[in-house]
DNA sequence: GTCTATACTGTGATAGAC
DNA sequence: GTCTATCACAGTATAGAC
């Protein structure tokens, strides 16, 4: 890797797309980013995107590993995980992932619904997101819950609350209040210890 | 309502119009419906679809309340509800209504998704919706759940354990097979009887 | 009433001049 | 690298034949 000043400025237009089609997806929706008025909103021509990006897919491919990369990130900076109980920790780590998905629902859309006609994330961004499920599967295992089952149990559970709460309360806490309870009917049938 | 030959006629043609449409929805994806082709295989031209509706979100909108209907059907077949315990009749009711999303998942995106850029159903189309959740609330009302927040939790676990299983193993059993363990953890903590 | 023909606007994408 | 011009396709509207 060269990273010279070319680079460099390459790659601050790069995120200047991607921050402009952010905008663009929370106020008109996720399908709503167009390419002429993303380019318009960078002051340059429609084409120019394709120097930076293959094309629209490429630009929802990036939006998507940059949404995985903030989640990781969220979930990261609650991991006092060590220092709490099983129960805590699961509540934690719940409350983190709906609160973060309630933040912003295009990128709710984006990472979880696959919500755009025809685009698929491609390899390298899914291995992203694989690598955020390993984490949370890590984490159960570390309070001693590892059966498939489970897991598979669990984050139905999560990905429930997740998304009532971002499809019918956008925003508010109607959900979001039943993590605790859902926490302690989950860990009533795992038997979760520690 | 006059309901002569001419309104049957054009009645048949509006549903064959949405028979070809969910045909297109299953193979090329919901996104996938376009004015031209599904003229094309009705045997007409497409400006010709604008007699039967007012455009594609008015299609879009049929169809979401053809699968909703479906869907009430589908959970009052199995609505020997009465002769069942609690716990059977969860079950029933909960696996009816993941296998019902896991046999298309078209459907699925276009009932429970809004997997559309730009659409939302009608005012009417939703409320078609709204009946069939009222349906679910006094399924768990007659069996002594009546709380919004065991209601909420309901919902959120159902529609957890059909949207993983939609995405992840599509057609599979993965998440379908939880559906038992599922209604057994609710039910430790909801204190179900009866 | 129902169709075909045509055309307008917006989309993603490309070719080639500079 | 960035532009203008352009293409193929989308949804949709209108005109008019039958």
């Amino acid at each position: 890797m060269t990273t010279g000043r070319v680079a460099a400025r390459r790659a601050a237009t790069k995120d200047a797309i991607l921050e402009a089609a952010w905008e663009i997806a929370r106020s008109e929706g996720l399908g709503g980013v167009s390419m002429r008025p993303l380019a318009a909103a960078l002051g340059m021509s429609a084409p120019s995107l394709y120097e930076y990006f293959a094309g629209k897919d490429a630009i929802y491919d990036a939006m998507y590993v940059q949404g995985n990369h903030a989640l990781r990130e969220r979930m990261q900076a609650i991991t006092d995980l060590d220092r709490m109980s099983a129960r805590e920790s699961l509540v934690a780590g719940a409350r983190a992932f709906v609160e973060f998905c309630n933040e912003d629902r295009a990128r709710f859309q984006l990472l979880f619904q696959h919500s755009i006609p025809g685009w698929h994330p491609s390899e390298q961004a899914y291995a992203v997101a694989i690598e955020n499920l390993e984490l949370s599967r890590a984490h159960l295992e570390s309070i001693g819950i590892t059966h498939t089952r489970s897991l598979d149990l669990w984050t139905a559970l999560v990905s429930g609350l997740a998304s009532q709460q971002v499809a019918n309360d956008p925003g508010g806490d109607r959900w979001l209040r039943l993590v605790e309870p859902a926490v302690d009917m989950f860990l009533s049938t795992e038997g979760g210890t520690k």
